[in-house]
DNA sequence: CTGAGCCTGCCACGC
DNA sequence: GCAGGCTCAG
């Protein structure tokens, strides 16, 4: 048959069931890991559009993230134009609802120019209306953090309880409760009601919407106004597993009028969001509530090799109560995912950075910086890798870690403009009012909110009359000291009715009020800060870009919609991902949370800390979701797969004993051999497959030579092996037969060649250096670079008792089992041959 | 009201 | 191992 749509050549027969699928009839794409969902949706969203004829603009394809949302538009664009994409309404369920909102703000009771409030600000609020009742609570021993007020409030939003019906919910009535006694369960949840009460008076006193708002209202405008929805004739929702009641709400709300054109992606074995009220079950719910829905799978991974693809399902099959789901690959094997453990997160951190140089240049090219991955199950983990990546001058970007529009100067800077925008909004105006320090504290504060309360104006209202001399009983020192603030804002106003971009909009405020300078006086790290200003401005043009792009049809623009509304409502839904540049992360391992890393993929993925309370995180209430996290981990990985663990980690100033995380005790209880303590050799044969499971080309031998002896030279490396035989850093016990090569306790100290080699204690240099020439290995000093901290050992290099010695680490599964005995240990040193394969091959030090 | 300096408590994920 | 909160002096 003649394909009029070629793109549709390309997709197997599970991906071209889903995208031939009727329109008309609900679609459920159940799609593991790297089965292709990205291309299937946008092929779905093309063929809609080019086959069935659906307008673009009648298309509305949801995302979880920005990022995702990003990369659909830019493959969507290669298959039906960047005009045509650019007309797809596109986005998070946040976005899409705001910018409905805006429109149609009248509907649902509040004003266009309302502010979208982040938790940072939430939370201020909440800890002001909570600050009443401490001393209360702390009289009852009862300690109640404004955070976990918050989301106790977000949990209830998101699934749909107002206030009044959380009280109703989840506390007694008067006549329920026997006494009048403290009855702490029931008060705490009764206290939270009255705060969530407050706290929504608050947000609509600002006139403000928090991120659970943008899903509340949205919810109550596509329901109660067909205007609102009657332009969508399809509706697509990517991770679906990952939606919570209120956005399940959302697509009945979008997709109901559209009698069942609705599709969703989604992977129950990838549901990681159930800590923020997500709800696999809406899956079950959807084909109840959408008539006639039908299933299609994709259980064919284009993403990783086999062995990575074994070692992934072996863990996440753990779970006894998942539904038991298939996922096949074509690739062949590959190098077996690697499983080391190291006695601190040092070593840790030391092992990945001299790794990862490793395998750069064992792949001749074929491998670069950007093409790693380190995923954490937390951020503060990555402070030993950061440090021990800067130490190797590995060049890292972290990836959702303090988010760039959380950061003082941001806020800074958007405070003015939101305030601009809407004089209402207090978080704004009690964080501008005092940039630079102007001698405004918080009573005066406090006294100018009730002022505006009590003659019911905005409060940056009230402070422009107080300036004016318009508003009685003001003292002459309080209208001085607004003077620069009022200015400042009225000139920006000006500005921005004109039309001025934000980003003028930005360079004027820093004139305004001379914030180089501030940050200068207040923040020791300024010049970094600055930088991050710098950012924020090409932020904001890239903003105007975008809008000129989406060249949007004059029906749909509306006075309310400023650019520097726009601009606002970008900064305030984007995280940093967003921010960053293609070429600026292009060529940067990435480190990056577990959760962040969901959808994405690298050629080679690093887990560290895959250890109990860690995997699973000790507080969490859901052992299972920990587990799918540590499987979505697993299966970013295409190439090379590496997780590990230590004996020992500081976790906040405190130095914690570890172990082995369960899931993976489990999995390989079962499955023997899905990981290897050995990292690989990367032979041609290896390199072969690598190349062809990322559609590259292979690198040349003379590449890789060169690489390999380059990367000999400046590694700061100790060979403990034959020539040709590294095969990964390992880190050695410091033992005092290595004062022969000169070596110090604080050297650190890398044996390349297999597993790890203990050295004797009780062996003397004579016998020592028999036993390594016997192996073919001499012992060299590291080139002394830098001062190293990085080996455990190295801070007790000042303590004069002797150390002790230090277990075996080669093996992953008994890292517990006490040192073997000397005899043990001597097989394992007089390798030589057979079971470890070392060729007898002299061995020569790295030439310098 | 500000700013220095101490101290506590934090350790998740993101729109 | 650091950030933000708190206290206290100016």
């Amino acid at each position: 048959m003649a394909q009029p749509h070629p793109f549709l050549e390309s997709l197997n027969a599970a991906q071209l069931k889903a995208v031939l699928h009727a329109p008309d009839v609900p679609l459920q794409i159940l799609a593991g890991p790297g089965s292709g969902k990205t291309k299937v949706l946008t092929s779905r969203i093309a063929y809609l559009i080019l086959h069935h004829m659906l307008p673009p603009s009648s298309i509305c394809a949801v995302t979880f993230t920005n990022k995702a949302a990003n990369e659909m538009r830019e493959r969507l664009s290669k298959l039906i134009g960047k005009q045509r994409m650019s007309e797809v309404r596109m986005g998070t369920f946040h976005a899409l609802c705001a910018l409905f909102l805006r429109k149609f703000s009248k509907i649902v009771g509040i004003q266009a120019n309302f502010t979208v409030c982040d938790a940072e600000e939430s939370k201020k609020i909440i800890a002001g209306l909570l600050k009443p009742y401490k001393e209360f609570l702390s009289s009852n021993d009862i300690f109640l953090k404004d955070g976990t007020v918050l989301s106790y409030i977000s949990k209830a939003k998101s699934k749909g309880l107002t206030a009044t019906q959380f009280i109703a919910q989840h506390c007694k009535t008067s006549s329920e409760r026997k006494s009048s006694e403290f009855d702490p369960q029931n008060d705490i949840q009764r206290l939270v009601g009255n705060i969530y009460q407050e706290y929504e008076k608050s947000l609509r006193r600002s006139n403000s919407l928090d991120f659970d708002d943008l899903l509340l209202f949205g919810v109550r405008l596509f329901t109660e106004h067909r205007p609102a929805t009657s332009w969508c004739k399809h509706v697509l929702v990517d991770e679906f597993q990952d939606t919570n009641v209120t956005q399940y709400e959302l697509l009945r709300a979008i997709g109901g009028p559209t009698e069942g054109c609705v599709t969703v992606v989604g992977d129950p074995d990838q549901s990681i969001y159930g800590w923020r009220s997500a709800e696999v079950g809406n899956l079950a719910r959807m084909r109840k509530d959408f008539f006639g829905s039908e299933q299609i799978f994709l259980e064919e991974n284009y993403r990783s090799t086999a062995s990575i693809l074994k070692a992934s399902l072996a863990i996440v099959s753990q779970d006894k109560t998942r539904i038991p789901k298939t996922l096949l690959t074509s690739h062949p094997a590959g190098t077996t995912p690697v499983l080391r453990s190291f006695p601190s997160e040092h070593a840790e951190a030391n092992f990945i950075a001299v790794e990862i140089k490793r395998v750069v240049a064992y792949m001749g090219g074929l491998l670069r910086w950007g093409d790693f991955a380190i995923l954490l199950r937390f951020s503060a983990l990555s402070r030993a890798i950061e440090s021990a990546l800067q130490k190797e001058a590995i060049p890292s970007a972290v990836l959702g870690g303090h988010k760039f529009f959380e950061r003082l100067e941001i806020k800074d800077l958007l405070a003015y403009l939101q305030l601009v925008d809407n004089p209402n909004f207090i978080p704004a105006l009690t964080r501008a009012i005092n940039v630079p320090s102007r001698g405004i504290g918080e009573k005066s504060i406090m006294a100018l909110i009730a002022r505006a309360d009590r003659t019911n104006m905005a409060p940056l209202d009230v402070i422009e009359q107080i300036y004016d001399a318009k508003q009685p009983d003001i003292k002459p020192a309080m209208k001085h000291k607004t003077g620069p603030f009022v200015k400042a804002v009225r000139v920006l106003r000006k500005l921005a009715t004109e039309g001025g971009s934000p980003a003028d909009l930005i360079r004027r405020l820093l004139e305004l009020v001379d914030y180089e300078e501030h940050l200068k006086k207040t923040q020791p790290d300024w010049e970094g800060r600055w930088e991050n200003v710098q950012e924020l401005i090409t932020f904001a043009s890239e903003v105007e870009h975008d809008m000129n792009l989406a060249g949007m049809d004059p029906a749909q623009t509306e006075i309310s919609d400023t650019p520097l509304r726009l601009f606002l409502q970008a900064s305030m839904l984007s995280s940093e991902g967003d921010t960053q540049s293609d070429e600026d992360s292009k060529d940067k391992v990435t480190i990056s949370t577990c959760h962040a890393a969901k959808g994405l993929e690298w050629p080679v993925v690093i887990i560290p800390a895959v250890e109990q309370g860690t995997f699973p995180f000790y507080r969490t209430d859901d052992v299972q979701e920990e587990r799918r996290l540590l499987y979505v981990a697993c299966t970013r990985a295409q190439s090379l797969l590496y997780l590990s663990y230590v004996g020992k980690r500081k976790v906040g100033g405190e130095t914690k004993m570890k172990e082995l995380s369960e899931f993976v005790t489990e999995a390989t209880k079962e499955h023997t051999s899905i990981f290897t303590a050995r990292t690989a050799q990367l032979l041609p044969a290896e390199r072969a497959v690598v190349a062809r499971v990322l559609g590259r080309r292979e690198a040349s031998e003379v590449d890789v030579a060169r690489r390999v002896t380059e990367f000999r030279k400046t590694a700061r490396y100790l060979a403990f092996g034959a020539e040709g035989e590294e095969s990964g850093p390992v880190e050695v016990a410091w033992h005092p037969a290595l004062a022969l090569g000169g070596i110090t306790r604080t050297t650190t100290l890398v044996a390349t060649a297999g597993p790890a080699r203990v050295l004797p204690p009780t062996a003397g240099l004579a016998a020592t250096s028999a036993i390594l020439a016997r192996a073919g290995s001499r012992m060299v000093p590291a080139p002394p670079r830098v001062p190293t901290q990085v080996f455990a050992h190295s801070k007790q290099n000042t303590d004069a008792s002797p150390l002790p010695p230090k277990p075996p680490i080669s093996d992953p599964i008994s890292a517990k089992v006490p040192a073997p005995p000397a005899g043990a240990i001597k097989r394992r040193l007089g390798m030589g041959r057979g079971t470890m394969g070392f060729p007898n091959k002299r061995f020569k030090p790295p030439t310098q």
